[in-house]
DNA sequence: ACCTGAACACCGTTCAAGT
DNA sequence: ACCTGAACACCGTTCAAGT
């Protein structure tokens, strides 16, 4: 006579990211989520391989976060809709980050191996593709423009910059664009460039 | 009659790096650092305020490392000297990272406000300055370069990136200095700029 | 001044047991 | 199948005590 199932892989990851915004990432752990879902430690386990295995669901969870609702790129309709795609993810990255701050640091210190995860990356790969980014580079561009992006998404978020004043963030946005478009700029097909 | 000094604040830094080193941020902890020093978990909070403390402490000491060397920069002595310096200051950031793989994660989830920080900040804003840069875009810049550098560094490091096929290594070195360079370009006042 | 010892609430994870 | 309970070694930090 089989119980019924009170918690699940999903309230546990719900939990676990409540946790980590209202208290920080060290307060997740086994015995707070538990806490928090009215269950023993021990319950956790049947739905969680490790504390490990917990984090990085955090980490999954964040990346679906990122891409709800951002459209597969089509066939490329209109000219440098590639670049407004990539602000776009960007921009979402930066929602993400401040809805959860503390969390959020976990995306640049756990592998992103997740399905979420390879999601985006193939996302970012069609739209580098796009702008006329050479094969050989895709790859490669895709891990710097992600890192940039997500690691300053995350030091605005978890307070890594707050010596410099505040209310200037819009500006460093607006120079983070222009940053990664130039820096695109070298890796793409001599066809696309230009110099007036 | 004072006890003979047994530990000192150095000593408990270099012996958390190498706890971080051997076994991973995780296993970093006071009971573990007290054992390796032959103390007490107690000896150590007569030299560091708490266990954050510490975890800054060893910021500090990875930052003090990747600067170790660099002289500070002269008043231009050759054109595209910044340059250099620049990818001088990478270059030694990616050798810290691979020396400290593990401990390398914490420079990015935990802000930077040491001496030795604010030294490197310093010393990067002298750089981009040099690159003619104007004074408002400096900081913004070097948060952003700082950002992208460490990242990679710390994410080679940590095979966040581990799908990825190794012994590219090279490339994407190449690559990131490419980006880095372009990516500033926008930045710069226009009679540094050239467009053939 | 500097370290020890005992103690606290908390942590990840195990094993065996209940329904 | 799913959860509980007791138990383990470990964790950060306190307080009072030793030298």
């Amino acid at each position: 006579m089989p119980r019924p199932k009170t918690i699940d892989r999903t309230a546990i990851l719900a939990a676990a990211l409540d946790v980590a915004d209202a208290d920080g990432v060290p307060a997740v752990s086994m015995h707070s989520i538990a806490k928090r879902l009215a269950v023993t430690p021990m319950a956790l386990y049947r739905h969680v391989a490790n504390k490990a295995d917990l984090l990085d669901g955090i980490v999954e969870l964040l990346m679906a976060e990122i891409m709800a609702d951002v459209p597969a790129p089509g066939p490329a309709a209109e000219r440098d809709a590639w670049l407004d795609a990539l602000i776009r993810i960007a921009d979402r990255a930066r929602a993400v980050a401040s809805r959860h701050p503390a969390a959020f640091t976990l995306l640049l210190s756990r592998p992103a191996a997740s399905a979420a995860a390879r999601e985006v990356r193939a996302h970012i790969h069609d739209l580098l593709r796009q702008a006329g980014v050479g094969g050989d580079h895709v790859e490669r561009l895709e891990r710097i423009v992600t890192t940039t992006v997500l690691g300053m998404a995350a030091g605005q978020a978890s307070q890594r910059f707050a010596h410099h004043p505040p209310g200037v963030l819009d500006e460093d946005v607006r120079a983070l664009a222009t940053f990664v478009t130039a820096g695109i700029e070298p890796f793409r097909t001599p066809a696309e460039k230009a110099c007036p």
